[in-house]
DNA sequence: GATGAATGAGTGTTCATTCAT
DNA sequence: AATGAATGAACACTCATTCAT
């Protein structure tokens, strides 16, 4: 009937707020239609079902926060540990680059971190923790070998994983500006990594 | 008709085990009912509505919690903010009595906690990090003004305050028992006070 | 467990208010109860159902208003029609009557006039009007009989007996004054009278 | 699923019947919908609500009535009284046109006036009394200064109000024929203008 | 590509009533 | 006389989804 006037974009934009105000349970898909100026079944044709809807909206994001998290994690790995106890400096740069890549596009990440509960991507800031986990689990391991008498307290990875995640979270849902939000990050990032340093080991049980 | 076998008992329990496993919000009444082997009507009879389940199975609790924190964050006023630095000793008995108070009744606090969304209990980890935040920023400013060229970093006074009180809710989710969870609060704590030290203060901007 | 502290009378008292408020129908017993500070199965105790409080609120006045108005309607009838065409000064004392016996119980006669739907009592009104309609009916044809070339407009029939009642229900529901009422019934009344004059012979249809 | 086979006349329809026979208020959504064989989310889909469903019988008839009435009181007022008193003619032409427009849709008519207590079309004869009130009160007062010694009675301009209306509502119940109403209608309103010319004024308390 | 009618299974809630105690 | 637990049937309404056109 009609040729495409944006319907696709209308329908984004329009869900982006609607997902943004009440979250993706709680929004209502007739009113994002409605709210687009389209009919429900506009969504089914463009994006399957609700869910599509939110995939289209946070998909480009959610690789390129995977991607740029799972590089940072291979390299340190290569890097191997002690570099990292030390060059607080590479863990700025890791910083400004992630921090950079959430505000680019504010609201997608937003959404898919903390409105993405009831779809797919509910999970998404678990996965990540347990991936920073898994990977500062091994690192951790490899540093207990170096050290007489002490072993790995997993519970403070798996802390401390959650809060590096968090940290970054946190960011997000209170400064809407990026270099706020950069300004901030530091000293928790700095508080992190202390608690690296000096909570990652316990003394073995005898 | 009559003959009390025990109805409310079994509406809770069936609700426990429902909003435990899909949160308030997707929980269906009619499903709690019909498990517990009673009809809808029962629980306006003994609870006025869906949300009057809830505050049944957790309102001693959310009482209890509320007081204990409210006890602590008095006391650490009084005290004044110096002693605080130096006896953490102290800090471990408040830690002591507040898990004690969380694992008492655990199914209670981890639905009031992290199963509350949708119900009027469903901002009380955010109250709670109000609250702390609120009491800290006092140590903070008056901890301030005996240090020169400093000032608070309001963003850091709200990181940690959000710390503290996830660090329970994540022992909560991650230890169903409370030995355990002591065990693994201690190093988050400490490494909260380390944080509380370092970064609570920042340079005064030129 | 209790003796009777009155339970009827505040059952009553409490039905009333809800009734009048809300009429019959929409009036819930919870609330009537609640309010009463006793539990619904009290009125099935005393009045058998919803229906029966109601009863018990209205029945006696039910019995005073049809009474007075079926002795009216008697007399009228043996008195012969053309008295009454006449002795205006009759209805007066009628009137006062009537008024009377309609503000001796104020609140019960107009929970039944105007509060009753819903309940075996929601006709009364209408079933006054058919009583009257009846019963002037009989006198018109009298009437008619006695004049040439007239028949009875039984529309007016109705419509003037279906005013006569009407006007005593609305002034009981625009004066909670028994005098006020009667001041204001007068005009209404003459008024009816020139009615009954007038209009309710129309010509033989040739 | 599709397939457009009048559902909204068949909705339309069945809600009808049900409307007339119950009052809106004890008419079933599920009866109505059933009988049209068609699932309760069809109402929604077409008319948002119950409330909606009554309005699509009822919208353009309110219309009407509204129209026709208000603009037969402009009229009046512009007439000026001492016309209106003796121009009993120019009554019968807008009873003619009132009940014409009246009985051009009875049954939404009917529907309107005595069948809509709980919706928001509750009141519709209430205003209509209030708005011909006020006319009837204004037409009053300019009467009364013209004559000496006398004053408006008010509730007599209340009670021809409510009687003007009511007479219509009353035919409208009392006859489905537009013509048997018209011939009805007439003695009612000569009865009216009557009361009108009689009993308006009363005379100045001392 | 997009409509819009319609579904069907679900929601929480309200109610007068019953009856063993 | 009165309780209070419990019923069971009804209520209006919401939702994401489907699909013929």
């Amino acid at each position: 009937m009609k040729t495409d006037n944006g319907t696709k974009e209308k329908l984004l934009n329009s869900a982006k707020e609607e997902f943004m105000e009440k979250g993706f349970q709680n929004a209502s898909l007739r009113k994002i239609c409605s709210k687009a100026g389209v009919t429900t079944g506009a969504v089914y044709c463009f994006f399957g079902d609700k869910e599509g809807l939110l995939t289209g909206l946070v998909e480009n994001v959610y690789q390129n926060v995977m991607h740029t998290i799972s590089n940072h994690m291979k390299e340190m790995s290569s890097d191997g540990f002690a570099a990292h106890m030390h060059e607080i400096g590479d863990h700025d740069s890791f910083v400004e680059e992630l921090v950079h890549t959430l505000y680019q596009d504010y609201d997608a990440v937003v959404l898919l971190m903390s409105k993405s509960a009831g779809s797919k991507f509910e999970n998404v800031v678990e996965d990540l923790i347990s991936q920073v986990e898994s990977r500062l689990g091994d690192l951790a391991e490899t540093y207990a070998k170096s050290v007489q008498g002490k072993s790995v307290n997993y519970y403070m990875v798996h802390w401390l994983s959650h809060l590096s995640v968090m940290s970054f979270v946190h960011a997000l849902t209170h400064f809407e500006d990026e270099s706020e939000a950069l300004k901030y990050m530091k000293p928790a990032m700095e508080h992190l990594i202390v608690g690296w340093r000096n909570f990652i080991l316990e003394d073995v049980e005898a």
